[in-house]
DNA sequence: GATATAATTTAGTCATGCCTAAATTAATTT
DNA sequence: AAATTAATTTAGGCATGACTAAATTATATC
């Protein structure tokens, strides 16, 4: 069995390496809010362990061992985090931080009758893919917000999850996954955009819409 | 914020005095599956942080502010145990070692969540009360299953939590708190119990009989 | 190609929380 | 009272996983 540290390493370098990213040591350090001296050493046990590939100040990648054992902890976080959004009740902003301590702790039979309960879901409550017990993941396809047109609807497919103050504004407007809007309008010079959303015209800017992505986008009279 | 290890010490120091017990160092270091000699240590530590007290070589007690800690970390296990039981279906002969685990990372916001879903219960699957929020405990009256006469009837109180085996037989006799059975017969010389419960009749020896703690208890014709 | 800058690794330190072995203190027996 | 036995504490070590400071390697600039 595994440290819950070193789970922490093998996941950051999974959705690291999964955005795209060049993952090195201290852009992992960096993620995990840890100093490129303390990465070093846990990779050096990584590799030990043969769960990480590394050749000395070249890029990190995962084994196929520690690829399954990232999956796993992304598995358990992202039910844990559906199951407290829609079990408990807990607002969607506070889930990640909760589920980031359950996930090292949860049984794999809990985790089985969390999974029934919830129907075997795919998405967690921000839309990000939740892995199945084999470890396959099934990507939703979606576009960013910032590239819709005027008149366009669409349907909330992700959103990112690593600021909970945007989640909490984001909830309040009820831009949840699942939930669909229409471009009212898109103000000129990179302007903000007004969308009709459940009846309610909101005006949402630039910035936020970078982090919100679409699905089912469609052409509207 | 204490260690996962400083709130086990005052869980099972709360637990032993609760029992009756002269809390020890290598009694406490037993019950921790630790050696003496490291118990002395986290001792010395919860000593220092005034949790704890203990004149060198004596019992050894908490303050007021370790009970109200250990008071709240057996509230945590206990809700989550039944939590665990009720609403995920967990086998009551697992939801010990799976709460153990949560106890220690459970949110006090989560925790408030649980209690509210299951009604602000006040005992655990196993019959043992659960502290409410302010730490009072409420301690249910009940005798040992041992002392009952032929004739008698009366409702399982609680049962012994320590072993998983035991638990598990308990389970398939439906022999959880709140069943009601009666007393068929007795054997002489120390025999086992006849017990009709819910109308299928049962014999229970007398070493398990010493588990289980009844209440309301009532002479039948 | 030499040099400055940035990234990475090494070396040594610290706090936890466990361990074993040895020393000390308390309790019991003779 | 002395000696044996049991309980407890001290002392020193080990693994984890973080840290700082210094050394090394890679990259970019002139």
């Amino acid at each position: 069995m595994l440290t819950h540290a070193a789970e922490d390493y093998l996941k950051s370098i999974y959705k690291l390496q999964e955005k795209g990213s060049k993952v090195s040591t201290g852009l992992l350090a960096e993620t995990l809010n840890v100093k490129p001296a303390s990465a070093t050493g846990m990779l050096k046990k990584l590799k030990e362990m043969k769960l990480v590939c590394q050749e000395r100040y070249q890029e990190i990648t995962l084994t196929d061992a520690g690829k399954a054992i990232a999956l796993e902890i992304i598995r358990h976080h992202r039910l844990l985090e559906l199951y407290l959004f829609k079990a408990l009740g807990v607002p969607w902003e506070s889930v990640h931080d909760e589920a980031e301590k359950l996930e090292h702790v949860i049984s794999e039979d809990v985790e089985e009758r969390i999974d029934a309960i919830l129907g075997h879901p795919t998405a967690d409550p921000h839309g990000s893919p939740i892995p199945d017990k084999n470890g396959v993941v099934t990507p939703t396809a979606y576009t960013s917000m910032t590239t819709l047109r005027k008149g366009q609807s669409c349907v909330v497919a992700e959103v990112s999850d690593t600021d909970s103050a945007l989640l909490q504004y984001l909830g309040e407007l009820n831009l949840y996954p699942g939930t669909g809007f229409r471009v009212l309008d898109v103000a000129p010079f990179e302007g903000p955009f007004t969308i009709d959303i459940t009846g309610h015209s909101v005006v949402i800017g630039r910035e936020v819409a970078k982090h919100i992505f679409v699905t089912d986008v469609q052409e509207e009279e």
